[in-house]
DNA sequence: TGTACATCAGTGAACGCGCGTTCACTGATGTAC
DNA sequence: TGTACATCAGTGAACGCGCGTTCACTGATGTAC
């Protein structure tokens, strides 16, 4: 078996291909999703629009790309901070700096729906690893306090997203993520704009609450 | 002065109005708001393209208004709620029906921003009005437990926001706000897919956590 | 090492589309005397 | 009640635009003998 994966045609093939999809992101950055143009990356790189035909077989592939990436960055990122022993308090930092770091990435996972478009399969897929870090980080911290209706409910409505995980860390998860999102999503958003105080504050004391209440 | 608001001619006017609001309603609810086209609208109602520009300047000015009228709804159903003596549960519950009832419209205000658009002006005294009600709910129920580290933040960064509130009155209202946004928006995305669990169960166990910690 | 062939990146022209928006106009409705 | 005028909703043609995508092609790069 050589190594076919390593020929110059292939690397330069790789090589443009990750242009391509940088000058995407940059477009989705400056004016949302909504505004990805082929034509506009093709002209910024230089070619012409039908170039980018030989590397995307059209626009849908490539968002779908996009979208794929994000789920994976989240989850890589998500996985690194996990290897390095971290626990709940650095998985929300970790995932609030992801965030601020690029707040469309953030949407594009997150954000608004299209009403009639269909996630691709791998997404969820990789949604699953990211809440098995999230879970397993639920689960080292030893559970207290009472049996609540939501265990109660989860208990019998676990779906597979759970792994072998107790209800209560289930539970422990979906909080840990709805809240930290309902801060995050506000904040990239610019909701708080104007409002004086600082994110970072309000973000931190939902940390603090989550933390606190096992 | 004689009453000229009720001319034939006027009454036919709003009626038209309203109905290319209701088309562009129906448009964004069926493929999200970067979908919604004017001449769509147009050929829907049996009417020539220019024709809209009767009634609306163009494009932006629809949707300038929409996301008005989006902010005013969610303002007068938080209002009317309060006039019939409405408590934190019955405005959550409120919000909820009022998302469920329009997710594009709800996502039209708290969704993914475009980034070079500006909100306009009234939305933010609209979205002020909104705040309000839930601050006097907030402040309704007796406040308990210690001081936090936010109430603090708070307490020097209010803003023009919280009227004459308390720092926890405050924190009580913008953590409301987060949480349940956190859930809905993330039920409304349809993130909870296929997980099996009921989203009014994780919204009624973040909403009894609300009301239990004062 | 040299020649014949295959692979493949990129071009340029073209197609059809729908968009927002302008403009000069027609014709109906309302108003003033 | 009837006539002259003003108002204004709506039309149809047109403009210019950028989009995604196809197609037949050129020319360079790599491969096989």
């Amino acid at each position: 078996m050589t190594q076919k994966s390593a020929s110059p045609r292939d690397r330069y093939r790789t090589h443009v291909r990750a242009e391509i999809k940088e000058r995407a992101w940059a477009q989705i950055a400056g004016a949302g999703a909504s505004a990805l143009s082929l034509n506009a990356i093709a002209k910024q790189m230089g070619m012409s629009g039908p170039a980018l035909y030989r590397y995307f077989a059209g626009r849908d592939e490539l968002i779908t790309e996009l979208v794929t990436d994000a789920y994976r960055s989240l989850a890589d990122t998500f996985r690194a901070a996990a290897a390095d022993g971290a626990g709940l308090a650095e998985l929300a930092h970790a995932l609030r700096r992801w965030a601020l770091d690029d707040p469309q990435r953030y949407f594009l996972m997150y954000g608004t729906p299209v009403p009639g478009y269909r996630a691709p399969g791998d997404t969820t897929a990789i949604a699953t690893d990211i809440m098995a870090v999230l879970l397993d980080a639920c689960a080292a911290v030893p559970a207290d306090g009472a049996e609540t209706a939501l265990d109660a409910h989860l208990a019998q409505h676990r779906g597979g997203w759970g792994g072998g995980q107790s209800a209560p860390v289930l539970r422990r998860a979906l909080t840990f993520w709805t809240r930290l999102h309902g801060v995050l999503s506000l904040e990239l958003a610019g909701q708080f704009t104007g409002m004086d105080f600082d994110p970072a504050q309000l973000f931190a004391a939902e940390l603090d609450n989550l933390l606190a209440s096992r």
